[in-house]
DNA sequence: ATAAACTTTCATATATTATTGAAAGTTCGA
DNA sequence: TCGAACTTTCAATAATATATGAAAGTTTAT
């Protein structure tokens, strides 16, 4: 296989897994591109390899950058932004963990926490809902605190421990 | 809070959150529906309490079945088939784990292993390439063997163990 | 074998989400 | 202060995912 063709796979490949994570395409392929190239690439080389439009690259630049993975660099003696992503890609999963966890579970939670606290009126279909929906409680409670203990962790500490505790 | 809000609230609830994890609305209320309900109840009942379609319903039940969340019961004398859900809730998430892994992380998997294969002409951006895909091709495959890992487990392992590394 | 009772399928409609690109905004050097 | 070089915004549009419902299919009792 050549270069290009790896590439140009890697990349879309990186774009589907995005897709069903919660990272659109455009942002999980300007993250793939930028994660592969050895130097910093300003938005107009993203926009022509990816060929994808200047607003939406410039929206999910911003927002990469938001989440820590991207960040912009300014080339000696060039007007223009480059942009790199030399972090880890462990930094890209934290990341997207946390943003998941603040934005969808923790409300979820939140909700699961209130509606557990009706009061019975003695019927068997309020008394099934109570216990459900405490036992759900519960349960997302702690994946949602394990979860975040395990993102705000230095990365080494993960991979040891955990991959220890399973391979 | 009465029953009648809080269910709604609940099955709301479970339903737009079962769309940011690749369950669809209609199929995550169904299933919450289910979950909640002390006795099964038919596919008119279901349509009714949600008010979704009958093609609706019934397209989505076959999936809850297929991943073994939902199960048919007839009961006695009736003709019309039944639907409960009385599995724990731990199982749905280790049923859409385990499937995420087949459709989604593995086929991935399995295109880094093979671009990071590319032979290098000693380029920077060809040295790159390959050192990135394998990192990653390493990443994903760990954590996804220790996903599969976790899934496969009994219940109570999982809880036990992980939960007592992390509270 | 028939028909009533029920379920599934699938072409079409609807809703949701991502993308475009031109206009507005910003920054910087002269 | 001006204007060139560049970036951001956002209303319009395109792409994608979901839902509908009528027709086709299936099962069962007689």
């Amino acid at each position: 296989m050549e270069f290009q063709e790896a590439k140009d796979k890697f990349i879309s490949t990186w774009g589907a897994l995005g897709t069903t994570w919660g990272i659109n395409k455009a942002m999980a392929q300007i993250h793939a591109l930028l994660f592969i190239s050895p130097d910093p690439l300003s938005m107009e080389d993203i926009m022509e390899d990816l060929g994808i439009s200047r607003g939406n690259t410039s929206m999910n630049l911003r927002n990469l950058i938001e989440w820590g993975i991207v960040h912009k660099v300014n080339l000696q003696g060039e007007r223009k932004e480059y942009f790199s992503s030399e972090k880890d890609v462990t930094e890209l999963a934290r990341q997207v963990a946390k943003e998941r966890s603040r934005r969808e579970i923790e409300p979820s939670i939140k909700v699961l926490n209130e509606v557990s606290k009706i009061k019975s009126d003695g019927t068997a279909k309020t008394e099934e809902f109570i216990k459900k929906t405490k036992e759900l409680y519960d349960l997302a409670d702690t994946a949602n605190s394990m979860l975040l203990k395990m993102v705000n962790q230095e990365h080494n500490w993960v991979t040891k421990t955990v991959i220890k505790l399973f391979k």
